[in-house]
DNA sequence: GGTGAAAGGTCATTAAG
DNA sequence: CTTAATGACCTTTCACC
């Protein structure tokens, strides 16, 4: 169910220059462009890669503020909160997690002031008691997955 | 600074099928081929579109386990919190925030008995004093992009 | 709009588990 | 025996000028 050391060159080079081709990525890792294009397949069929879509940033976007916020849900209104959060375009991400928070969710606004807005929409919504939230100030570790599948490559044997 | 609505769908319609060339998009959207490279190029450039690099599921590669910890850092100790965090690859990102947290790291296990590992390994570190973990049981919104985009291309006159 | 190149598929051969 | 890699060939499609 692993990847191997080749998958894992694969996916760091298709990280490094996602422009490149298969052929051209045969070339770097001398193997054949065959090779490449099976082991692609089966990264998709195995769900470990699950696209190539772009990569958008909500900065440039004109969302530069980012913040988390955690959700205290009335019980019972899980489903409904779901519902209702699926549909707030600012929430870019929801889970829900142990402990008293019940929910986590990643949020973007347009400005401090804006992020107030957003939050008032959030908690706006019956289902939910009460938010906690965290702005983000910096990011020194923006989400990366190379760490990972290196360790996972590494580890298969 | 925006993107329009044309922005729009080309981003729409590259995050639903990234495998159509620029050609196949441009007649899609029925605009001619050149300006969909335009636009393409001016979305990259302004940073909209940082890449097309692989998304990789991390549960495909063993850790199906994901938890988000909260980090209370001694005084003055961020800096050297960051450097070792950034070592450890079961760290995916990490946020310096505001509120008493201090910073928010999103963490990946092999397993819940794993996970024990992982925190101790970011809670060892001399100049974290505490870590506050809350598991993800579900994801009902993945990170997401695409409402976002809508939004702010209906917003650009 | 034309052209060189690459993607994607199939095949037979060879190697390794 | 099964799985994978390889190099060859072919057709369609795209990117670039």
């Amino acid at each position: 169910m692993g990847i191997d050391e080749l998958d894992g060159r694969i996916i760091k080079l298709l990280a490094d220059e996602p422009r490149i081709g298969v052929l051209e990525a045969s070339r770097r890792l001398g193997v054949a462009r065959g090779t490449v294009q099976a082991r692609l397949d089966r990264l998709r069929a195995n769900g470990v890669i699950r696209g190539f879509g772009p990569q958008v940033d909500p900065a440039a976007l004109g969302y530069p503020v980012t913040a988390f916020a955690t959700l205290e849900i009335k019980q019972g209104q899980g489903t409904d909160v779901r519902a209702y959060l699926v549909g707030v375009p600012e929430v870019l991400e929801l889970h829900t997690t142990t402990g008293h928070g019940d929910m986590l969710c990643r949020l973007v606004a347009r400005s401090n002031a804006d992020l107030q807005r957003v939050i008032d929409r959030v908690v706006g919504f019956d289902g939910i008691v009460r938010a906690s939230t965290a702005i983000v100030m910096e990011n020194p570790v923006p989400l990366r997955i190379i760490p990972l599948v290196e360790q996972a490559a590494a580890e298969e044997t």
